[in-house]
RNA sequence: AGCGGGGUGGGGUAGCCAGGACAUCCCGUCGGGCUCAUAACCCGGAGACCGGUCGUUCAAAUCGACCCCCCGCUACCA
């Protein structure tokens, strides 16, 4: 008997959370700890929500309710979300609690008086009237430099001007228009640079963590550890606990991991047992386990056990098995993003287990995995439904209708020995599997042990047997049935729902949590009444996925021709080019045209301009768009829309042009190319192809959109008038657009 | 462009760190069996020379070099 500490990494409390946070960080842990508990362990598995930080301010004033509205509707939308999913904390609590603060003061202090912590001032611009100190993003001003009205504290959008603090003219608050003052600020820096040696001798003892999580914290350790300022100027936090230090809170990334050890003490408490969080933190035979999504790897081996060293006396991690993204048609499931597949919706519509099962399925242990409508139906029908579901009800609902109770074993030793030795091999290999973690290979085990049992019913034909020699038949079954009830225990920690449905239908006493995994190798005792059968599982249609027409990705875009009215070097990089071009409207565009175009060629001309990229800063520039250029290799030139086109025309292929914003990484996944027309309808892009479009003469280049860079059918750019965008005549067939 | 991860039969995957005899499993597919069971189950077949090239070795999917492609983060990518 052992004790093990489950830490799960916090779920941050302005959105449900969605499948990702369940296969990264939520079924792995809850996984391994009904494991645990089921072979006689202690385990205290503890997490919350993640309640402080900007998100969560800037989604309150856009309801116009308190930050702490937005944290605690989200905490208890997401507290259910997991009850619902059968996973067992602990505690599962929040940030925005009076211990969790108390114990944050307590180990900011502490760290403080070891002096890891040391203050720095700067200056800052604070507002008279608002009476708090403004991030730069809530100050605008005239720059100095260029003479723009609307730069911004830090840093000016038009010219690329960075200040410090109070260069600008004329600032003035962006709340209430009041001239903001300097005033000095002093944060709070935690001093990791201290931590690098031990960090490092500590990391290279890791020996059973998993290479990815290794790799990537030595990467982050060679690169050096920069001390870190852990307060900020802002009321929504775990305030500064010094005097002098009101209107400042203790940065979230620096207070949130606290909260193992603050949801530790909680549970203490509340179980009547207020010490009792020191058997999971200081003993040091005592192993923590910490689970969490890949992009939180940093803060769990680096800083965290930075700050435990600097506490002193608590355990470090033992274990960070941090898990790869679960990815939706290959992008990154998140909230912004909009693609989530939120868990109180996906509990609405399909059971636990069948989400349980497919999660740990298609775990991202090693690599980010896919999700996918139709690879859910297929799974969970197929295999779950199939495979594991179908065995349990032959076998149960068989011997019901014959027997009603669970028959003797009157059979041979030999027979039985076989039965056992393959339940026990099953047995341990998926003990080994869960105690390193390896949890989809464990489910598969389990998946095994369903397939090895239906071969031995089909084997034993009980169907034809019980004609013949009920004893025999009897026997056998009484074998199936000890198959069924080691599936149940060995399934209880993937998916306790049905497990503990078949340990009631085989007529078990006692609960399956409380008998534990030892009841897999304890004989059934014949003549115990079996309940009448209901099947496990069902079967599940998942929705459609929408197929979208052929060139539906083109019509993404809102390309419109624009003449470039001013061109001119970026005074800031080496590459880029800085134009004014009018679309309709005036916009700014930076290029990294400066090698192929000097600006006197470019002024004047026609371009071809994707209008709806997302705005981004190029070495302190805001571009607000991109030209069409076709590249091969060294060549590099714009394409040209029709003579008879004015600035402002469209360039819609006679599709409806995209209205919304598109990131520029959606843009790259477009495939846009130069192709030769070789015939009427024919265009060759390296290979010989349909075009949709006007018709134009042979050997003209033109741009095309392809559905993929596979497709045999592509689409050409022109104009609402009905002219073609061509290219230069360089140009070979294939060469690509940017 | 830099860093990290990955490229294995039609799709998805295991194996790779600690090289070795017919390359794993799931889905799909083809053929057969069974009829207890949620058109479920069982058996058998076809199908990959393990991204490419060159090396190390008696032996490489597994080690090394170079190259190509995909994904993520970062960037003077637009």
């Amino acid at each position: 008997m052992a004790k093990v500490l489950v830490c799960v990494a916090w779920p941050y409390a302005n959105a449900a959370i969605h499948l990702g946070h369940v296969a990264g960080s939520l079924l792995p842990p809850d996984i391994f700890s009904k494991y645990h508990r089921l072979i006689g362990n202690e385990v205290l598995m503890v997490s919350g929500s993640d309640q402080h930080g900007t998100p969560i301010t800037v989604k309150a004033d856009k309801e116009g309710v308190t930050p702490e509205a937005i944290a605690d509707r989200y905490h208890e939308i997401n507290k259910k979300a997991i009850e619902g999913l059968d996973i067992e904390f602990s505690l599962f609590t929040k940030t925005h609690t009076p211990n969790h603060i108390e114990v944050v003061d307590d180990v900011f202090l502490t760290l403080k008086d070891k002096g890891y912590l040391y203050k720095k001032g700067t200056q800052q611009y604070y507002c008279p009237k608002c009476e708090k100190f403004l991030p730069d993003r809530y100050v605008e001003g005239i720059c100095p430099a260029c003479g723009n009205e609307k730069a911004r504290g830090d840093q000016c959008e038009k010219c690329g001007k960075t200040f410090e603090g109070g260069e600008l003219t004329s600032a003035v608050c962006l709340h209430c228009s009041t001239a903001p003052e300097m005033r000095e600020t002093e944060h709070y820096f935690l001093k990791l640079s201290a931590f690098h040696q031990p960090l490092i001798d500590w990391i290279s003892g890791k020996e059973n963590w998993k290479s990815s999580v290794k790799l990537f914290t030595r990467n982050w350790l060679e690169a050096g550890l920069q001390d870190r300022p852990i307060t900020r100027d802002m009321s929504w936090g775990v305030p500064v606990p010094l005097p002098g230090w009101e209107g400042k809170v203790i940065y979230v990334w620096f207070e949130a991991v606290i909260g193992y050890l603050s949801a530790s003490k909680e549970w203490a408490k509340k179980i009547g047992r207020p010490e009792e969080w020191k058997a999971y933190w200081q003993d040091p035979e005592v192993r923590s386990y910490y689970f969490l999504g890949k992009d939180n790897i940093p803060f769990h081996t680096i800083i965290w056990p930075a700050m435990l060293m600097g506490y002193g006396g608590l355990n470090l991690p033992y274990d960070v098995p941090a898990n790869e993204f679960l990815t939706f048609k290959g992008d990154k499931l998140s909230k912004s993003r909009g693609n989530s597949i939120d868990i109180p919706s996906m509990l609405q519509r399909f059971e636990v287990d069948a989400i349980r099962y497919y999660v740990a399925a298609n775990m991202p242990e090693n690599k980010d995995a896919d999700f996918s409508w139709s690879d859910f139906e297929t799974k969970v029908n197929n295999e779950l439904v199939a495979t594991l579901g179908n065995f349990y009800h032959r076998v149960l609902s068989f011997t019901y209708k014959h027997f009603g109770t669970v028959p003797e074993y009157k059979g041979s030793d030999d027979d039985r020995k076989e039965v056992f030795d393959a339940i026990e091999a099953a047995a341990k290999q998926v003990a080994s599997d869960l105690e390193a973690c390896e949890f989809k290979r464990a489910l598969k085990g389990i998946m095994d042990l369903a397939q090895y049992g239906n071969r031995y019913f089909d084997g034993v034909g009980p169907w034809a047997l019980i004609k013949k020699d009920r004893d025999a038949c009897g026997s056998a079954l009484n074998l199936n049935l000890e198959i069924v009830k080691a599936l149940a225990v060995m399934s209880y920690p993937f998916m306790p729902r049905s497990a503990k449905g078949a340990w009631k239908l085989l007529g078990q006493e006692g609960d399956l949590e409380a008998t534990g995994w030892k009841a897999i190798a304890a004989p059934l005792s014949g003549g115990q009444k079996l309940q009448e059968p209901k099947p496990l599982f069902s079967k599940i249609a998942a929705e459609k996925e929408d197929a979208g027409s052929a060139f539906s990705g083109f019509s993404a875009l809102n390309l419109k021709v624009g003449q470039i009215t001013e061109a001119g070097n970026h005074p800031n990089a080496d590459s880029l080019l800085l134009m004014q071009v009018d679309i309709g409207k005036k916009v700014q565009i930076v290029a990294g045209l400066k090698a192929y175009y000097s600006p006197d060629e470019l002024k004047g001309r026609k371009v071809v301009v994707v209008s709806n990229l997302k705005p981004a800063k190029l070495r302190g520039y805001e571009s607000q768009g991109m030209l069409l250029a076709a590249e091969a290799g060294e060549l590099v030139t714009l394409l040209s829309p029709p003579e008879d086109a004015a600035p402002g025309d469209a360039v819609n292929s006679g599709m409806v042009p995209g209205e919304k914003q598109i990131e520029f990484k959606d843009f790259q996944k477009l495939t846009l190319r130069v192709g030769t027309v070789v015939g009427k309808g024919k265009v060759d892009v390296g290979r010989e192809i349909r075009y949709t479009g006007p018709e134009v003469a042979e050997g003209t280049r033109i741009a095309v959109f392809l559905p993929s860079p596979e497709a045999s059918e592509g689409l050409a750019f022109f104009t609402e008038k009905g002219a073609p965008v061509v290219g230069d005549q360089r140009l070979p067939g294939g060469a690509t657009v940017r």
